[in-house]
DNA sequence: GCATGATGTAGACGCTGTCAACACTCGATC
DNA sequence: GATCGAGTGTTGACAGCGTCTACATCATGC
């Protein structure tokens, strides 16, 4: 056989479909992400992918449990770069760790939050997700214990504090909506950021 | 004939197409809309929705271009129930009247902001979402006009003021995230969004 | 060195969106 | 009032999709 021929094993499929994955995602968006178009890009048949994911739906949830764990890794990574104990500067951190990984990973982002995703959830997805919220509510909860915002109900100081980095991050990556943002363009990422976060975290 | 043999023009199929497309995203999702089904529910022929929608996302588009126009109603009608001048009262009305809207018409909220919708926007959808972003813009001008945030930039201000009310909607639709909120269920839907939108523009 | 499970292929099925050709109905125009 | 045309609905077809089953190939442990 000559050496370049394809083999009948292709190696790493289920991470080589992944990473294809989000490339459509991310370029042609999710209703054009089809499982016959991975395998033909992949050079392999249509009926490979099959193979490691039950089906289209499982294949979205394994790309939404990566998601998770890798957002919940960028912001965890963003707090204990600080070296700081301070939840507030903790939470101030994982704010901008989160919104600096939400636009830098567009496709992975709006996968996480797809609703046709989000509803299909399997266990492993969830927990993925419960470890992202998880950490972010201990920071919350300690932020509070040392009196920010001591007079607001916790569920109400959770749902606002979580509300402001993912609506933020929908709104920026939104391409009809982000255009909205009077003089948006004007401002550097790391710039709008970092003062879009301040308001909420104060430090 | 007999009197009541299924005539052949159905009488008012676009608006019928539409409200059926939303009860099915609301109940079963996106993606488990067809053109096709919503055919089948109406009892008409497969193909008569193409007389009234291009394809799948003028469809989606058409949904989406009602749902900014209810939303921007929702919103403007909260305002001015006030009965007030000042920006300040008016944006937190709008704010309430937002999430509001939101939580009461979760398919549509979800359809405008869906990805693959806003991918095929067409001028129309543009149109009405930008009357929305505008009716909100004006006021938080007139807000800062008025002193309030005054030392924040525009663009940041705008971001932050309008990521609040997006984000806590999307948090609060998402069912896997909602869960996720410490005791949310403690608190009833009015006293939530009165609370969160109290953080960000308080009276 | 061979059995066995993992991985990839080939073909089929029913479903979908969309198009073209045809049928029916209503309203404007003569 | 008959006719004609635009609007609306139907029928049939096509390719592409997800998914299933049966089969082929490989890699590994005994």
């Amino acid at each position: 056989m000559s050496a370049t021929a394809t083999p009948y094993h292709h190696g790493n499929l289920p991470a080589d479909i992944l990473e294809r994955a989000a490339e459509i995602i991310d370029t042609e968006g999710l209703d054009a992400l089809t499982l016959r178009g991975i395998a033909r890009d992949l050079g392999v048949s249509h009926a490979a992918p099959n193979r490691h994911f039950k089906n289209k739906a499982a294949l979205l949830a394994a790309l939404a449990t990566d998601g998770w764990l890798k957002v919940a890794e960028a912001t965890l990574t963003a707090a204990d770069a600080t070296g700081s104990d301070d939840p507030a500067v903790r939470l101030n951190a994982m704010g901008r760790g989160f919104l600096s990984w939400a636009l830098d990973n567009r496709a992975l982002f709006r996968t996480i939050l797809h609703p046709d995703v989000t509803r299909f959830a399997d266990d492993k997805l969830k927990d993925a997700m419960q470890d992202f919220t998880a950490g972010v509510r201990v920071e919350i909860e300690a932020a509070q214990a040392q009196g920010r915002h001591a007079d607001v109900a916790l569920p109400i100081l959770s749902l606002y504090t979580n509300a402001v980095p993912f609506g933020a991050a929908m709104l920026l990556i939104n391409p009809l909506l982000s255009v909205e943002q009077p003089n948006i363009e004007a401002y550097d990422e790391e710039r709008l950021i970092e003062e879009v976060i301040n308001l909420v975290v104060p430090l």
